[in-house]
RNA sequence: GGUCCCUUCGUCUAUCGGUUAGGACACCAGAUUUUCAAUCUGGGAAGACGGGUUCGACUCCCGUAGGGACUACCA
């Protein structure tokens, strides 16, 4: 079968370096989206090649950050460094067929070669491509891919179209080091070959890559699977994504409180689009998506964009789920969570969801139904209570001790009768009643803080407040 | 330096030869008001530049400028 008539097979293949890049996450969740879209499946690949950086716990990122975003695999990883033994034996075949040679270059050699091929502006080329091996056998070498020096290669890329290589500017890659060790573009090949892949799609900054790898496919004569170079991802001032620009792996945007649903609609639509839909399921980008519709120009990542998404999936989320991420974000601040506290998250939720951008916003919007009696005002809100506004408050709090329901329609009604029977507006008292129901802390309207916090609580404390003498 | 990619409001995008160039976020103004928000109404805001092709270009071609990637015995 044809790569056009087989099941389509797409793959994420990070690196373990200790974080997953932004831009990892949305490259996987193209693949992810496109795997779908078609019926195919969608794969993982460590590339774990280069032993110096390859940790468990780096791999184990990866898998964290792929679970929490939702895009988890269809099998199980597959490991680059364990097919080794494969990779060098497609070098014998790729030696045997005259497709590669053994290189004797030494450092200094390679690094004068290089200088002079570039000021020349050429790839840079070994003389052992056509010379016979030197006498002393057990000289340290590389072996080198042998391209083509003549003619041109295509690649058909998904996103960008065609895009033509002269092979003369491709230069021999390395395909073994000296240790015996494959290199990364002889690894991609093979492995992606092994593992049936039949959409590479990838970072942009692989897109010079897949004219060398079309040619290792080529000497090998294995069929091409289809190319789609994605555009990177910059930071908010068009300079490629780093650490200055806050927060650039996804762990951290787990942390900082961006739901994954979130992340998920946002980075579909940070270089695709779907006419003027912005908020989507993951059944409709599912649906719509094509890599054919990828935009070609990098995006930059919009913080105030990230957060009206994350709002949005904030508002439709399950109070109870909301509740334990306030709960584990407070908890890594090292917080004490008493008793009771995600009864009172529950409670207050519904009320300030609105309002949070982030988890975290949330939890700083909840913190004045979490304070425990008696409330600390603090010095703004001890001002709101000149003794007139306390007699007042005093009344009011008898009035809402006899109201039969607690709920914000019906204590709008209470609150608003009360201002008419006091022949005051409710900036008379409104002010006040909100000190002392918070200490200062932000709280949403009157009648749904009164509504969050319950009949006991809320007359508890006005109670505290102002019972106290003074 | 060489090779390759990219270029519509501040940002993400729609448009796929004929539109008052649309939407979203952000921004500004107003409304509301019991803090902060939220909400509602209204508003400003774009085809990098220069040449072609065409009856007609944001859309096709060439060039310039700017941005980016690659140019490793990293991935």
């Amino acid at each position: 079968m044809s790569v056009s008539e087989r099941p389509i097979v797409t793959r994420i293949a990070p690196s373990p370096t200790g974080s997953m890049h932004i831009g990892t996450a949305r490259t996987a969740l193209f693949n992810w989206l496109y795997a779908k879209h078609t019926g195919g499946r969608f794969l993982l690949r460590i590339e774990d090649t280069d032993r110096e950086r390859s940790t468990e716990s780096a791999v184990q990122v990866i898998l964290d950050g792929l679970a929490w975003l939702g895009l988890e695999a269809d099998a199980p990883a597959v490991f680059q460094y364990a097919q080794a033994e494969r990779h060098r034996e497609v070098v014998d075949e790729l030696l045997l067929r005259g497709r590669a040679y053994r290189c004797w270059m030494t450092v200094e050699e390679l690094a004068a070669e290089r200088e002079i091929a570039r000021a020349a502006g050429r790839a840079i080329r070994s003389p052992w491509r056509d010379q016979a091996a030197p006498s002393g056998v057990n000289l340290p070498h590389v072996v080198r891919f042998k391209g083509p020096i003549e003619g041109e290669t295509l690649v058909n890329d998904l996103v960008k179209g065609p895009v033509l290589f002269q092979n003369r500017d491709l230069d021999d890659l390395v395909l073994l080091r000296s240790d015996g060790a494959p290199t990364y573009n002889l690894a991609v090949v093979v492995d992606d070959h092994d593992m049936g892949i039949t959409h590479v799609i990838r970072g942009d900054d692989h897109l010079n890559n897949a004219a060398r790898q079309t040619l290792i496919y080529q000497a090998m004569d294995w069929e091409l699977p289809a190319f789609g170079h994605l555009p990177l991802i910059h930071g908010p001032d068009g300079a490629k994504l780093s650490k200055r620009h806050g927060a650039q792996a996804v762990g951290e945007f787990a942390d900082m409180g961006y739901l994954p649903e979130a992340m998920r609609n946002y980075l579909a639509r940070l270089g695709w689009g779907h006419g003027d839909d912005e908020l989507f399921s993951d059944e409709q980008a599912i649906a719509w998506f094509d890599v054919k519709d990828v935009v070609k120009a990098p995006a930059r990542l919009d913080w105030a964009k990230i957060a009206h998404v994350n709002n949005h999936y904030i508002r439709l989320a399950d109070d109870g789920r909301l509740a334990d991420l306030v709960i584990d974000a407070m908890a890594r601040e090292g917080d004490v969570i008493a008793e009771g506290v995600r009864d009172r998250l529950i409670a207050v939720i519904p009320f300030v969801k609105e309002g949070a951008k982030t988890v975290l916003e949330l939890r700083d919007l909840c913190r004045f139904a979490v304070a425990e009696r008696p409330i600390v005002l603090n010095d703004k809100s001890v001002s709101l209570l000149a003794p007139e506004t306390r007699e007042r408050l005093l009344r009011l709090a008898t009035r809402l001790a006899d109201e039969t329901i607690w709920t914000p329609p019906s204590l709008t009604v209470a609150l608003r009768a009360f201002a008419e029977s006091e022949g005051v507006g409710m900036g008379k008292f409104g002010p006040a009643l909100r000190a002392v129901l918070s200490g200062g802390l932000p709280a949403p309207d009157l009648a749904g803080a009164l509504s969050a916090l319950g009949r006991d609580e809320s007359l508890g404390r006005m109670d505290d407040a102002l019972s106290r003498v003074e």
